[in-house]
DNA sequence: TGTTAGCACTCTATTGCACTGAGTGCTAAA
DNA sequence: TTTAGCACTCAGTGCAATAGAGTGCTAACA
């Protein structure tokens, strides 16, 4: 592809991701200033169409880029774009803004990332560590209920309430918490299972239903939390786009937004990269998808991925902007939930 | 207003609920059988257009009933309609799957009541309850790292991991969640302050940061978690209703939804009472939701309530039915969070 | 006095049609 | 290789005619 059609298809991308319309050659051969008429750009765009890189809506329309057309744009001629003053600043002042707990964390960096650039935003939590049992405390909350606490070494505190006799006392409690801890410590599912239940209903066997249920808890700290939560931000922002004035388009993005699984798998499907992924129209498998584009980069915390930020938006997006956004966001969200995680709280 | 002008409004309601087009006095005469001609319908709804009941989007459409016209169906023609074997079969079977937490019960009734119904159903849950301090309990996660877990007498439990010095050991925590245990016990947050942080402070002035960082975990506890949240499902689901051909139609009902402080504001107001609130179109106050109305019911813990489902639809829903979903829902949403929240989870 | 048939009238929605303008592809000249 | 010129295509727009749904009013009827 030599250096002209470059510059076109340059400016055909740009425009039409400015505009929405279908590209012409005369908006070209001006706005553009290539130095040649529109004539020859209307040569170049043949080529263009004949390589798959641009498309024609109908004969009587401009061009517009095509998947592949884009995916050239992203990967060789897209110029970086830094953040203005003003957007850094946004970011960080909100991520600054001190946070009770991190799923408020999570729905204000969505909202931020939705405001920034225009599309809808995805948060997507993930809690793929697997997990040791570190503590179990029982607390007598009144004479007929107990609160069951169960905390796994990974940080994660999962708690029940649960009906008990009333013949229980604080200190009947106290003993087999202790009692718990100390048969349990530091084991995984496997662990537990095979060598201890015997013993410890054999110690226990008078307070079968509480260790039934203790076990019940801790069980599901270590089984079932590996559960990825999704949060959505900034959809009727994104209507604000000139592709949603038509009803029917508007139905079928609600209809992908409203498929959590496809869009918790979209976004963690990147987890082996590091930086920024950008996905564009059917390079996402899933049909519905194809005037989509996503893009995705994951966040840490203290080194290790604990989820993904994604940006959904029509394949017209503004690559650039979208790009730079999230790099940074993410970036500054490990820190932010740092802060919130360890710190005091601000 | 006679039986007869009853029977026109009734036929009216009716009609346009089921087809969503302005009725004619030939439709009522041939489908609703009134015994009498169009022409005496049409003077019949001449009265009603009179008194308010309906409208007239142009002068060559049929009716279509007014916010009055609706609340005089809702409150003196609407026939009770029970649930169909099928419907209940389906709220009972969801409502009785196992569920690991509250959030999954909340999630899935919002589905199920918009699956139900075909419009947006709304899920609140509420925390007014004001709570006292029931239990702190300090666990050494490892070396650096300590987890602060708070219980409320309510049943609420906060954690968050602080950095703690390495000189700190298992028995030190120990010895301070025992002293906070004792000093702390079922005060409210005024009582705490004045009287015993002096005395604790001096107590345990050693550990002057941790405890820092306990109390501040204790207050959010008390003061912080009146918080509502609120769930959202199926908006795609309404979206198949035949309003919604319309983009700017789409985009204002986008709008709204995304208002959740509207929403939660909406709901919670019905507080006081104990049945099915129905608000119809503009006796709502806020101006963009006046083609809307919003089906509420609370639903209860243990006698107390806890929270509130919702379903917003078009003022033109069919209201018999929502009404009666939404009273059985909520109904039996108290006994399946009851078996939750308690028993074995199962 | 209430009911009904008939009729003129109103207004929306649809259809067909001509026209406009943006944009192309092709050809021939520079 | 580039460009000017031109014929051609096609979506979108505006306009007029038409169809159809529904009304209100009047006068006749029971």
């Amino acid at each position: 592809m030599d250096d002209r059609k470059q510059k076109v298809l340059l400016a055909i991308v740009q425009d039409f991701i400015a505009t929405a319309e279908p590209v012409g050659s005369r908006t070209i051969a001006k706005k553009y200033r290539l130095g040649v008429s529109p004539a020859t750009i209307r040569n170049e765009m043949a080529d263009l169409e004949e390589m798959g890189y641009i498309e024609q809506p109908h004969t009587s329309a401009g061009r517009v880029p095509s998947v592949r057309g884009y995916r050239y744009y992203v990967d060789y001629l897209m110029k970086k774009r830094e953040l203005t003053r003003e957007e850094e600043e946004l970011i960080r002042s909100q991520l600054a803004k001190k946070a009770r707990d991190v799923g408020r964390v999570i729905k204000r960096t969505g909202n931020l990332l939705s405001q920034l650039t225009s599309y809808t935003s995805m948060v997507l939590t993930q809690q793929r560590r697997p997990s040791k049992f570190k503590h179990i405390q029982l607390v007598l909350m009144n004479p007929a209920q107990t609160m069951v606490i169960v905390v796994m070494d990974n940080g994660a505190v999962h708690h029940r309430l649960i009906e008990t006799p009333e013949s229980f006392i604080s200190s009947d409690l106290e003993t087999l918490s202790k009692v718990l801890n100390a048969k349990l410590q530091g084991l995984n599912m496997n662990t537990i299972r095979f060598t201890l239940l015997k013993e410890l209903y054999f110690e226990l066997g008078r307070h079968k239903h509480i260790l039934d249920l203790s076990l019940e808890i801790i069980q599901e700290g270590l089984f079932l939390e590996e559960e990825d939560k999704i949060y959505l931000g900034g959809v009727f922002n994104m209507l604000t786009q000139p592709e949603f004035q038509n009803a029917e388009k508007i139905k079928t993005m609600l209809g992908i937004l409203e498929q959590e699984e496809l869009l918790c798998e979209l976004l963690s499907d990147d987890s082996l990269d590091k930086g920024v992924t950008i996905k564009i129209g059917d390079e996402i498998k899933d049909h519905d998808i194809k005037d989509y584009s996503v893009v995705a980069a994951p966040y840490m915390l203290s080194g290790r991925k604990i989820g993904t930020v994604g940006v959904l938006g029509p394949t017209r997006m503004d690559y650039a902007k979208v790009i730079s956004v999230v790099d940074f966001l993410t970036k500054n969200l490990s820190v932010a939930l740092d802060r919130v995680l360890r710190g005091g709280g601000r």
